[in-house]
DNA sequence: TAGTGGTCTAGACCACTGC
DNA sequence: CAGTGGTCTAGACCACTAA
């Protein structure tokens, strides 16, 4: 009778607030009792929600106390760009993300890394290309694939916190679940040392990353390439 | 009254028959009746047992079929040298683990990376370094710190499978429970250049770890160089 | 069709935190 | 002390799987 059941309601309700910043953290959330006559559901319900929210890392509980806001992801999925010297610990070096491609309905490239599947390759696949600055600088450049199955508007709505992974889970309930991720150093070729500032053959870090998700058959393939010089990638 | 959880009974229970192989992966769980029976307890409190179970990663459960045994471990400390290029399927590349220098005690750098906690410097450093070699070509320098505490005996007893992971767990009760990892391209140094057999200013792979352990205040620090002409590094 | 896990209810008693 | 989350019960109906 239920297309959705109601302890998946609460739950995406509550994580909407908290990556939203409704909730900020170490903020408590509304009381166990509170969401059920809220809701009008039974306890157990809420419970289910809650400890579903906790197992991905969202909040914390604590007897007779309360839930408790935390949004301290796991960096499995995040790469995080760190200055390298101590000289950065004073500096600002607030990250910013720029398009340099919004993402677009495409096909697969044919030399595409890594092997697809039969659906993946029906559905297509939705490419974006973004790259992180530091002031006027280029620090990273990513090209991101994701098969485009069922992410209605997903080329339409924008990022919310210009963020991919939330944007994935809030607005289509993905979650990311793990990730294969190899790691090299390669002399620039020209277009990248062209993007990152660089000079040809200086030395580039490529990330190749396959994420998982909890929806089956569904993956997130990114490819990095990151000049180094006076930040490390940690990831 | 009770000194522990029922679920937590069932769980305890459950989780050391799977991991000693009573069940093996793919192999059913009995269902949640029959454990509700077994133990006598209502079936929320089975399924709470069996939710943390799924959560740890060692079941994975499906409507209608049962419980279905998982246990795929992921082994996050360690860094696995995969061949880049699809020549290297067909080709053996065993990968060796030679030691340059054998586990030593000594003092901490003093310009060391990571900040030292005064427990650690108290107890002092010890320090090995280790290469890895696909045949006569070497992939990977790696230089290792860990704080010489209650570690008996550990410059003098052999590794256990060549493994500095496998001989802490198993000698000394100490786990690794998480990372963290820093990656950057650089340019060889004239002696990392002789040590990978590459010429100056060749990219080289800089990967800097923390990683943190079951026993409380001891970290295990490292600092590895790779050659990824022809290897990729997966972490 | 019988058995499984998924969802849900309306209670209950407990240990703990904060006032 | 009132309120919180932790544990637990004894039912219920559902969708799914496999025989």
């Amino acid at each position: 009778m239920k297309d959705t059941a109601r302890y998946r309601t609460v739950q995406k309700d509550l994580r909407r607030s908290i990556i939203e910043g409704k909730y900020r953290v170490g903020d408590l959330l509304p009381s166990e009792n509170e969401l059920c006559s809220h809701y009008g559901i039974a306890r157990m319900t809420v419970r289910n929600a809650l400890s579903n929210l906790e197992t991905e890392g969202l909040i914390e509980r604590q007897k007779g106390k309360g839930s408790i806001v935390k949004f301290k992801r796991k960096s499995i999925e995040l790469l995080s760009i760190k200055g390298f010297t101590e000289i950065m610990k004073g500096k600002e070096h607030k990250i910013d993300t720029v398009f340099l491609q919004a993402p677009m309905v495409s096909q697969w490239e044919d030399d595409f890394y890594w092997a697809l599947s039969e659906m993946e390759i029906q559905a297509g696949s939705i490419f974006m290309s973004r790259i992180r600055m530091s002031g006027e600088k280029v620090i990273m450049v990513e090209n991101t694939f994701l098969s485009n199955s069922n992410l209605t508007d997903f080329c339409e709505i924008p990022f919310i916190n210009k963020s991919l992974f939330d944007t994935l889970i809030v607005n289509h309930d993905i979650e990311m679940t793990g990730v294969v991720q190899k790691f090299r150093a390669i002399p620039a070729t020209e277009e990248l040392a062209n993007s990152l500032q660089l000079g040809v053959g200086a030395p580039i870090l490529e990330i190749i990353r396959k994420l998982t998700t909890n929806r089956e058959g569904f993956f997130v393939y990114s490819f990095a390439y990151c000049n180094t010089d006076d930040f490390t990638i940690e990831a």
